[in-house]
DNA sequence: TCGCACATGTAACGTGTTACATGATTCA
DNA sequence: TGAATCATGTAACACGTTACATGTGCGA
């Protein structure tokens, strides 16, 4: 994993998701997080604004004033749209399912527009690979450990087992009607 | 909500409920970070030590040299354990549930010692009202947007569907074996 | 004209991350 | 004796949050 010259966050790809459907406000933009609770960001001015001057800095999205009305609408770029789109077709890795499987659902649900089904189908075949060599890790852990872990341990284990194997079938249903 | 003069990060409780099962270095701490990804938070000394130490300060855990070896575990004190118990407890909320449902699970799986049957269902109980509503509301907006949602943030939003009526699954079948 | 929604910003703050740094112990 | 693991720490940094601050436009 290279380390770019700057960082883009979630929060980051969340607004250019949000931007790629159509131009918005800041304000707009914040009214957005706090309806959908997106990736679960406040959607406080302090952490919108900065967030947009950033990006704004970083070339990935740009202030226009409309001309019909004198509202000032952020648009997101071509370099914006280069970097998202470079974001949601990344190659799912194990780390990924572990450690933030709602966002690979963010990245997923920003492909409508900027993947072919081909990279959708891609995306969901690397995602179930991983998904499934991960759930039998955790059926062989609960096979050998279940006996010694304490309750309520073990049965919150047994509801991310739950979880990933809902993520499974999840994925099978749509790469079979997809 | 009431700011307390304090503040206790989910990281403090991941760290007290581990102290819970048994005393630890801070290595051993970190390692249990590396292997179960608690929380998803990230093993590295930078993260573990400064919350140790604010936690020592803060009267939650102590450092004990052992009588037997030369090593010097981290402990759990009273007062921590006070502050573990309560949290863990807390009645389940709207915003855990939409915002941080993986941390309800964490204060399940600590619940083991620190709270009675009685608790733990109390717990089962307001969880299971707050998902049940909130995958109603999750389904009348479906009915109501599907037709208009472009088709990936449709299906991302159905598998977010699908893992609520996991959870629900899970603690119903909970509720009844318990 | 009162209040509310629209709209934007910033300063202080704490926290988690990365990267760097050091030393002891164990074992091959 | 050299490598690997155990063990602890800290400094620089960036990010997101809270709280504060300000102003416009519109409908009741």
């Amino acid at each position: 994993m290279k380390k770019p010259i700057f960082r883009l966050t979630t929060l980051d790809f969340s607004i250019l998701g949000l931007l790629m459907q159509k131009p918005m406000t800041g304000y707009g933009i914040r009214m957005m997080f706090e309806k959908t609770a997106l990736a679960s960001y406040s959607s406080s001015p302090g952490t919108i604004y900065p967030a947009l001057s950033r990006m704004k800095g970083l070339g990935m999205v740009e202030k226009k004033k409309q001309a019909s009305s004198n509202q000032e609408l952020f648009t997101i770029t071509k370099r914006g749209i280069s970097l998202l789109t470079r974001w949601v077709t990344q190659t799912v890795t194990r780390n990924d399912v572990i450690r933030n499987s709602e966002i690979l659902l963010l990245r997923f649900a920003f492909m409508d527009i900027l993947a072919s089904k081909a990279e959708k189908r891609k995306f969901l075949n690397s995602f179930l690979d991983v998904v499934n060599q991960y759930i039998k890790e955790l059926e062989a852990y609960h096979l050998a450990e279940s006996s010694v872990m304490p309750a309520s341990g073990r049965q919150a284990f047994e509801h991310g087992l739950e979880l990933n194997r809902a993520t499974c079938r999840w994925i099978k249903n749509l790469l079979n009607n997809l």
